[in-house]
DNA sequence: TTCATTGTTCAAGGATCGTTGAGTAGTTGA
DNA sequence: TCAACTACTCAACGATCCTTGAACAATGAA
């Protein structure tokens, strides 16, 4: 995934309602919602979440179909993993530290490797 | 990690040079790099840098401290831990497709289970 | 065909972001 | 104390983003 894209996808996701979006959609997987049910869940009128289905979908987080006269969305599996594994593949270079931070237990990072961990900024 | 740092840590992420600087200061770690050989080595200007690096330091992404003349800014392991762990962990709910995203092997998601990959929209 | 339903597109306006240049503050050495 | 160095803050400006409401397009039922 390179860089353009990865700004775009995080640019996107930056947003509230949008990562609200996320989400409501990664669980159902590729059966995906209608955008009027996705409207009604997070309480957005239709052009506004139309705006954002539109920001997510051109950032490949996300992807459409019609089904008669509704729109799915569907999160797209690839497009999150690419982001994130950029982050923390390329960004961190896998650093452990992160990587035990994303090993679902709370604290493994200062457990691990607390020596690696930046100290708070005294001020 | 709560959603509005995860919120301030994506937004802060999603420019050009602040994605870049992160990925100055990582291999770094702790002993981080002066605000003055940061602008040399990006090429940015003494306001817009400083600009930058209070956006990654109020979103929790890296830490300052002044060392005699200098200010050195390192990366905050525990906040860009955080940040992508929250996406893995509680948006993606830790998926085995995204899982296998960030796995380092380019394409172990499609060799490990293609069926859960979203397909290409038709258009 | 006509109408209702479902979503998208568009323009306008306000809010926020990023850049620039000037001015300011902290630190060190003479 | 003064000058040089390093870095931050501030105001102004243009660019971009987000919201709103109205108009438009696609689909299916009567």
């Amino acid at each position: 995934m390179d860089r353009s894209k990865v700004l775009a996808a995080l640019s996107a996701l930056s947003h509230e309602h949008r990562l609200e979006l996320i989400r409501l959609l990664m669980p159902l997987g590729d059966a995906g919602l209608a955008a009027g049910e996705i409207g009604q869940k997070l309480g957005l009128g239709a052009s506004r979440l139309s705006f954002h289905l539109a920001a997510l979908e051109q950032a490949g987080l996300i992807s459409s179909r019609r089904a008669s006269r509704n729109v799915i969305y569907a999160i797209d599996l690839a497009g999150m993993g690419g982001t994130i594994a950029y982050l923390l593949n390329d960004c961190c270079r896998d650093h452990p530290v992160v990587l035990a931070c994303c090993d679902r237990s709370d604290g493994v990072a200062r457990a691990v490797a607390p020596e690696l961990l930046t100290p708070a900024p005294e001020r």
